[in-house]
DNA sequence: AAGTGAACCTGAAGGC
DNA sequence: TGCCTTCAGGTTCACT
């Protein structure tokens, strides 16, 4: 699922049942994603606060009050999913106010013990096959949570670095710049340009030219920037290795569509939910993702987009307007 | 050195 | 219905 705006949107939606928030239980199930577990991950995670929670790239950073940062990518297939474990009581009067009731379970825990004294305590919700990891919390802003990270392909994983060193990690010392932050500059792409000959589609899919790119915001920023995927990097670039005004276009159409990507609460494809459960809606925006056949919706423009496999993957793009 | 393709997995969708 | 193929929002690794 997960590109930038995606992370993005999954980090808000975790944000508050996460921050400030302790770990009362943590069950993995399983050894391993695409890498092993951390060694003691279930020790780690008990106990511990949630201090931050942030975003690098298509990373999610969860900083525990142990030194520790929990580094997590959701692959292509992963999500996370948060259960209120809140009083029946307070859940009803909150789920008033915005919609209809939820279906939670009512049945009590096996342990009747309740979480917060006072409050009862609900079943947990029913877990699938793809369920990999599970954390009971309490103390976020929405309370006691459970929290469920689900991941069918297991590209995903979760890892653990120390928090004073947290970015002299392998998989952040090399990415790019953030596409909406200061640093993701035309001068800096066409440094990272000068003299490529590789298409700009792998170029902008490289993370350590620009971070949290992927292959629907690729494609969409090279058709708002009418620039072809097959053109060469180094083609935006001049002699003197400055950024030709092709390449200030594309370097504002990219913080244009992610911005609003994020806005959007990301693209939802093939019934990808938010943490919620809601659906993203910047799919129903793109301009030539999976428009296979669509007329190309530049003005004027009478071409049709088409679809076409660059380094395995799928471009979409319109032939005629994009060049 | 840089650039392309295969590999890692499961599930959904389409063709026959 | 069922079987087969293709494809999927990512990244790394092994080859030219």
């Amino acid at each position: 699922m997960p590109e930038l705006p995606e992370v993005e949107t999954v980090r808000r939606g975790l944000a508050p049942a996460l921050e400030g928030a302790r770990i009362v239980s943590a069950v993995v199930r399983r050894p391993d994603l695409r890498f092993p577990f951390p060694d003691e991950l279930k020790d780690l995670l008990e106990g511990a606060r949630i201090t931050a929670l942030t975003r690098r790239a298509k990373y999610l950073l969860i900083e525990l009050d142990k030194g520790t940062t929990l580094i997590a990518h959701l692959g292509m297939s992963g999500s996370y999913r948060v259960h209120s474990l809140l009083d029946h009581t307070l859940r009803s009067s909150r789920d008033r106010a915005s919609g209809p009731e939820p279906a939670w379970s009512e049945r009590p825990l096996s342990d009747p013990t309740p979480l917060i004294p006072g409050q009862f305590h609900y079943e947990r919700s029913t877990l699938g096959a793809h369920d990999h990891l599970v954390l009971e919390v309490e103390g976020g802003a929405i309370g006691p949570a459970e929290v469920i990270y689900n991941d069918p392909r297991r590209f995903g994983f979760v890892l653990a670095a120390p928090t004073a060193t947290l970015y002299e990690h392998p998989f952040l010392a090399e990415l790019g710049p953030e596409p909406l932050g200061n640093a993701l500059t035309p001068e800096h792409l066409a440094g990272r340009f000068a003299g490529k000959r590789a298409p700009l589609k792998a170029a902008l899919l490289d993370q350590k030219n620009v971070a949290g790119l992927g292959n629907i915001y690729v494609c969409e920023a090279l058709s708002r920037a009418h620039l072809s995927p097959k053109r060469l990097a180094g083609t935006l670039v001049t002699k003197k290795g400055l950024p030709t005004q092709r390449l200030v276009t594309l370097t504002q159409v990219i913080r244009d569509v992610i911005g609003e990507a994020i806005e959007a609460g990301g693209s939802s494809l093939r019934d990808h939910k938010q943490t919620d459960g809601s659906l993203g809606y910047f799919q129903h925006s793109f301009s030539v993702y999976d428009r296979e056949h669509a007329a190309c919706p530049t003005p004027n423009c009478k071409g049709t987009v088409k679809r076409i496999v660059q380094s395995g993957r799928s471009t979409f793009y319109c032939p005629t307007c994009q060049r």
